[in-house]
DNA sequence: GGCGGAGCAGATAACGGTAACATGATTGCG
DNA sequence: CGCAATCATGTTACCGTTATCTGCTCCGCC
């Protein structure tokens, strides 16, 4: 089995000495490229199979000057929502030779120059990222590149290419409307403290605008540092209940905490919605199995996830303006009462 | 900004020629290789820097038949075991060069095949695979590549080369003992129904054995389809227990099936752990906040992480056997009752 | 029966870097 | 002060594949 456990690894050359024909025609057969007789494409792909060939990308591509790889470029992989998008883009991509490579920032701008920089240095056929903000540097990059860059999650701003997203200040706007609608008054907010979560931030922006508006202000607000768990919601929610026991909703800047705070009011013996409404944000599939179910807003994360893929794929044209911006959608539940 | 727009892209005889010196010398300043006098040095990295130029990493590997990659393939990136893994990974491969490639095949070993036969065309510097479980020609490759292979999570079976994980013949054993000492003896089991996840069965394996040396039968077993959800968890505990309605303990074949099942039964009013004892597997993050501690068993996940990145790495040596094993460790909780 | 075109295969020259060796200028030191 | 070691740079030959061009054979058709 390994009898060769030291030689070199083989080469185009290897197999087409195996099978009587040139590299150049071995290499045609091995990509389908051109015309080849069925006989020396039976010998050839003989050849190569018993030999345990496996062709190599990085000649392949130097030389075509083609690389099937698109760039992905998101924050983190361990909050729900990435994961989602992955699979809208490698759904997508699955038919069309492109593979995806991701690359995960940490929401640090420093990292993201670093992870764009290497992903360009393999010369990808696009690029996919989160988000909207990017240093200079990174601007300049992608500009440099002269590839298709696809930004996604949000379209509140100015795209470098393209951006496939929902508008988070909308999304925040819509939940304002939504509990203003249903009577509540006295309405705090439990959020990440991150200051590179743009959308986070826009989300806010848009919700209090929107209460505003109505004559409104949040009546309180909680940040915590960190990751989102259901104990971070349970301990955010205990302590702005202390700080102001009067407080008739609370806005979670997503599903997690949301389903912590939700879990924790449900023990304490809160009427919900009654007495306390709750939403979150996202859409998670956890929020199915809870007792209780979480109003929140569907972000479209597959979606976007998917027409990302189709623009760096070419699939799909990219807009006049640049902007695909998917509608967020309210997903009731029971956490915020009837009006 | 881009002028530049339709040029052709940026190659180190562009820097060379910007800098006044040899595309050798440049070659040497950006990797930081051999001996380059400061001055030189200012002036090749402003060069480069103004012009914005990006390495080309596929000639630089073909150059120099080294590529600072490696293959990662695991089933999947949405049950929030994975991302733990590779966030083990790449915390330890972060000061060694080398950056990790995902590839998910979604627990089909055709995919597995393809995933490997791609991520082998770049020419990784190392493998880490999920499972002991490949295809013929999946070990074929594997063999042949001469590379690094570790292969994850399980240490029950033979590996290619390297193997870090747990025994789950073992976690399931050390289960059952919690589970018979406490005095249970009318089980249930809720698992999966996917003949690829050899990890679950092995799991089912030990911990079936284990009861069945104290003379103990599984008193009943559901399996699903598709993914882990609480949903999923509260719709398999309720069909168990209609069917089945003196189980006096359920064991879940994974945590999020099984938080799915406590709230189902802290809902229905079911004593636990009095009445009703469970337990789940894997010991994830989202235990933490549910109203009831869920008894688990630690997969370690991050230290297999670890381990794995640091063979690929050479940080460590290769064990004699090739085997590295880390202890399942039980994580007690709420939902077994004390003996 | 000559000619255009399709079918098939090979020869050659890139692709953009890096390894390895070569070269000229300094430096150290007995 | 002379010679070897060191430093700083350049030259040359690939790395393994694919684009492109060339050449040959065979076929159909006017």
């Amino acid at each position: 089995m390994n009898t060769k456990r030291t030689r070199r690894p083989l080469t185009l050359r290897d197999v087409s000495e195996a099978s009587g024909v040139s590299e150049m025609t071995v290499s045609r057969v091995l990509r389908n490229r051109g015309d080849v007789s069925a006989a020396t494409r039976e010998k050839v792909l003989t050849a190569a199979r018993t030999l345990g060939y496996v062709p190599n990308k990085i000649a392949g591509g130097l030389a075509s000057q083609r690389v099937n790889l698109v760039a992905v470029v998101i924050p983190s992989l361990s909050n729900m929502v990435f994961p989602d998008v992955l699979g809208g883009i490698s759904a997508e991509l699955d038919d069309t030779g492109l593979q995806p490579v991701v690359g995960v920032t940490n929401y640090s701008p420093s990292r993201e120059d670093a992870v764009l920089y290497d992903m360009l240095s393999w010369r990808p056929s696009g690029v996919i990222l989160a988000g909207l903000e990017h240093s200079k540097a990174a601007r300049a990059m992608l500009d440099n590149a002269g590839l298709p860059v696809v930004e996604i999650m949000d379209v509140d701003g100015e795209p470098i290419d393209t951006a496939v997203g929902i508008s988070h200040r909308r999304a925040g706007a819509e939940m304002a409307d939504e509990i203003l609608a249903a009577g509540y008054r006295r309405i705090g907010f439990i959020g990440t403290h991150m200051p590179e979560d743009h959308r986070a931030r826009k989300r806010l922006a848009g919700f209090e605008e929107r209460l505003g508006e109505h004559g409104v202000q949040l009546a309180a607000r909680e940040y915590y540092q960190g990751g989102s768990s259901l104990l971070k919601g349970r301990e955010m929610t205990e302590r702005i209940l202390a700080r102001e026991p009067d407080l008739d909703f609370l806005y979670f800047s997503n599903d997690m905490i949301g389903a912590g705070g939700l879990l924790w009011c449900m023990e304490k013996g809160y009427d919900i919605p009654g007495r306390l409404g709750l939403a979150g944000f996202n859409g998670v599939e956890l929020l199915d199995g809870l007792p209780m179910r979480l109003t929140t807003t569907d972000a479209r994360r597959i979606d976007i996830g998917r027409r990302a893929a189709r623009l760096v794929a070419g699939k799909e044209a990219r807009p006049e303006n640049g902007i695909i911006a998917l509608a967020p959608t309210i997903m009731p539940g029971e956490t915020i009462r009837k009006h």
